[in-house]
DNA sequence: AAAAACATGTTGCACTTGCAACAAATAAGA
DNA sequence: TCTTATTTGTTGCAAGTGCAACATGTTTTT
């Protein structure tokens, strides 16, 4: 994922922050992050430390969402924010920009170029970020557990050309992506093991089935 | 959803598409699109005319994904169309801009007002999808018909802040929205009813629940 | 090295859901 | 208007899945 400070020297990412009327705020890990965030239209920016967006349902079931790591954005629009479950939790000591979309678009100075890069990171960012999103759904509108692992395992292995997968993820963390139950998905993937269209080693997928 | 060329004069568009190197094409009603617009990084506008993405399933089966209208875009990372079984058709004779994002994000000249309007253009319409592809998410990862359907009432009755939902398409598409078969969905809506949860009269769904 | 926390595998069971098939109601086209 | 196509409602049934509960394995913390 590009950075969205991508080819703006420091003197200018600083002018830049003030243009847009951004504001940099320091949370000690553990702490509870700015109801702000939670606002329509900000835009957070992680410069250091580590961030997890996480619901917790009635059951008081953690589960992670996202994760944003530094150099990535995070926000209402582009996380999953506005529901009430969801939360910005701080796992690391961490330094994060806040700033409004409307000071982006509504920008009228635009002979700045590195107001301009910015954007173009930005677009490049989002344009990523749709994709991914485009993915999930692809996957989450299959309707058995089985279609939804043979989906997502098709997709990951054409990202490579190969019919290897290398999960990015622990397979609980497989299951909430996947949007089913853990125990469920564990019985599913027996089986597609058991009729040879899968191999298991860790988490490296071997895909025995043809690709489409 | 803001249009692309907002902001720029129509001398202005002919240059911008000129610079972004966009080519225009011009397709009959029922005409099968060009295989380009599946490639990774290709960004279609449709000026003119009337698209629909849809998957025709092994059965045979059509479901519409997303309708493009006038001067919306579509493409490979924004709509779904990596997948095989997804087409886009041509519904009414339609004009197109194709344009690949490279052209976009690694233009050199950024002196000029009416690109660095279209870019500014492109992220608002950007955050707005994201916003949408979120809210999607958000209601599949549900586990039941129910709960998929009380969360996505539940959030669009917020969006106006009331207890109504106008539901902005026919039972069958909300259906393939929520993931879910239609049938079934019927009959758990039929629960709802029962229950007192909602109450239905045509597209207009009042919210009997208490919001969150 | 021991303890605690977390991840994975397994299974019975009740409940939910997709699917198929059909009737009835609406809408669209000729 | 009549005909045809599409949408909606309904239901039986088999298959799929969530949930709970527990055992085992692995990693992290102290």
């Amino acid at each position: 994922m590009p950075n969205p400070f991508d080819n703006i020297s420091v003197k200018n990412r600083e002018k830049l922050l003030k243009l847009l009327e951004a504001h940099t705020y320091y949370f000690q890990k553990n702490s509870s992050i700015l109801p702000i965030i939670k606002e329509e239209n900000m835009l957070g920016i992680l410069l250091t430390g580590y961030l997890q967006i996480i619901k917790i349902d009635h059951n008081g079931n953690k589960t992670i969402i996202e994760e944003i790591n530094e150099m990535e954005l995070f926000g209402s629009n582009i996380s999953s924010l506005k529901n009430n479950e969801n939360e910005v939790i701080v796992k690391e000591d961490s330094e994060i920009i806040l700033l409004d979309y409307n000071h982006i678009t509504q920008q009228e100075d635009e002979k700045k170029d590195y107001y301009n890069q910015f954007i173009k990171n930005l677009l490049k960012i989002f344009i990523l970020k749709l994709n991914e999103k485009n993915e999930r759904i692809e996957v989450l509108t299959k309707k058995t557990i089985r279609n939804r692992l043979l989906e997502y395992f098709n997709m990951e292995a054409n990202k490579h050309g190969s019919k290897y997968v290398y999960l990015p993820f622990n397979f609980t963390d497989l299951a909430d992506y996947l949007g089913v139950d853990r125990s469920a998905m564990s019985r599913e993937m027996k089986y597609l093991k058991e009729e040879g269209l899968i191999k298991v080693k860790g988490k490296k997928i071997t895909i025995l089935f043809e690709r489409t």
